[in-house]
DNA sequence: CGTAGTGTTGAGTCAAGTCAATGGTTGTGG
DNA sequence: CCACAACCATTGACTTGACTCAACACTACG
């Protein structure tokens, strides 16, 4: 019987996962004008070398960031979750410097960049909120160079699966112990620097030391701690830990 | 005969690659109080775990941002050239998540967190110009995950010395024909995800297709393009065409 | 029930890593 | 000015983690 919630409701959510929210910032966000558009799995919401006009935040499926090489091979930078702002990053910068895919279909608010801006002119802890998720993204992008760089294949797996149980969690979206894969070996591969097969394997051998157990994409994990261990996993990077309210 | 230079000109220059800044600007970052102190290559500006409580800007010499593996692997996330800020990454954010070190001996300014906290509110060019800084650092980070994510070894390479290069260009401390490479093949390893006899081999590669020519760490491009096409570098990512001023 | 997209597996190869030794440079103190 | 030490660069021989190619199996969906 309850209405539908505002699509930038668990936007809203988000920004207060980390920094505190008086009613009225959250009226001003829920207040922002939006256009909201279903979007299928694979369509763009940024294009690199486009000019942003819109900011999208997504309301509901996954996003995820992408570049490619001059030969066409494909690296995922991010997934984006339900409530993420996707061009936050190109707020203040005249071209996208990577594109935005749809991880699966879902809805998309777009929201207008000059309003964004003025939120941030605004000075208010709106815009310090925003600045906060810019940053954590921006953390986020540094710890897939360290687990892209430096872990061998078993742990750099174990690790942006432990990264996306930890978010998904914080949103109310998952649980530790499991929660819906949702891309598949292929786009999991560019998001790990790897071989679709390679990733197979290496999916197979996490299963065999039983360290993940699958239902199709559904994946569970028995033992959280080992795996934590396994993908060299330490939550600090996400900055989940809201700031004390005096900052 | 001329007076020492500012230590924060370099760092309002910087800036102005991408924003332009009106005179008052420039004197109210000039004005910014600040303790100068000059540090040895390898010694800590930010250390990861520490609650950040001033903003060091790079006034001479490089430095780099690092992170470690639990197994004490060490992935080199992105080097900072004089001008640059340290802290704007951590600027909203309570705990560092990741390590600056310095790359050669340099002096650095340490500005108050909170200064750098007030201009941000203070809704002028200057918050607008930290910003972009934060969202173009963002974006090397991005190209970093797909540098050391999809290409080969010689491509790597090829594309970090054109990032250098380009880089260096823009603040005047170089040309594209070549530079002073301020980092051990060692350092170059970490930077991508590489080891240190491969990066040598790869190195060695590069001299021999005479696409680079060297004398110690003296770096030449005698064919810049072509270096270019090897690296598949395209400066899009670095965002120096400046903003109209309308933006 | 056919087709397209995924996932799985095997066999062989290769880019990059490891281990280990040798050479060069730079700086320092005697 | 020399000698040593510390650090860095270079090279060779061998190993391996990840890739390639190719086939086959499963699932979902029209």
């Amino acid at each position: 019987m309850s209405a539908d919630p505002h699509p930038l409701e668990l936007f809203v959510r988000t920004f207060e996962l980390r920094t505190p929210l008086s009613g009225s910032d959250r009226q001003q966000i829920l207040a922002l004008p939006y256009t909201l558009r279903t979007l299928e799995s694979g369509s763009y919401v940024v294009r690199e070398a486009d000019a942003p006009r819109y900011c999208g935040v997504l309301v509901s499926g996954f996003a995820y960031r992408q570049k490619l090489t001059g030969e066409g091979a494909r690296q995922i930078i991010a997934i984006n979750l339900p409530g993420e702002a996707i061009d936050l990053q190109h707020l203040f910068l005249r071209e996208a410097d990577h594109s935005v895919q749809m991880l699966t279909r879902g809805e998309v608010a777009f929201v207008a960049r000059e309003d964004l801006q003025a939120l941030v002119r605004g000075s208010s802890a709106i815009s310090h909120a925003l600045l906060v998720q810019m940053q954590v993204e921006a953390s986020i992008f540094r710890e897939w160079v360290l687990n892209v760089g430096r872990r061998p294949a078993k742990s750099r797996l174990a690790h942006v699966l432990c990264e996306l149980a930890v978010r998904l969690d914080a949103v109310g979206l998952a649980a530790h112990y499991g929660y819906q894969l949702p891309m598949t070996q292929e786009e999991l591969a560019d998001a790990l620097g790897l071989t679709p097969v390679h990733v197979n394997r290496t999916i197979k051998s996490l299963e065999a030391d039983k360290l993940i157990a699958r239902d199709r994409r559904r994946l569970f994990f028995p033992e959280w701690k080992r795996l934590r261990d396994v993908g060299d996993f330490n939550a600090r990077y996400l900055h989940l830990n809201p700031l004390p309210s005096s900052e």
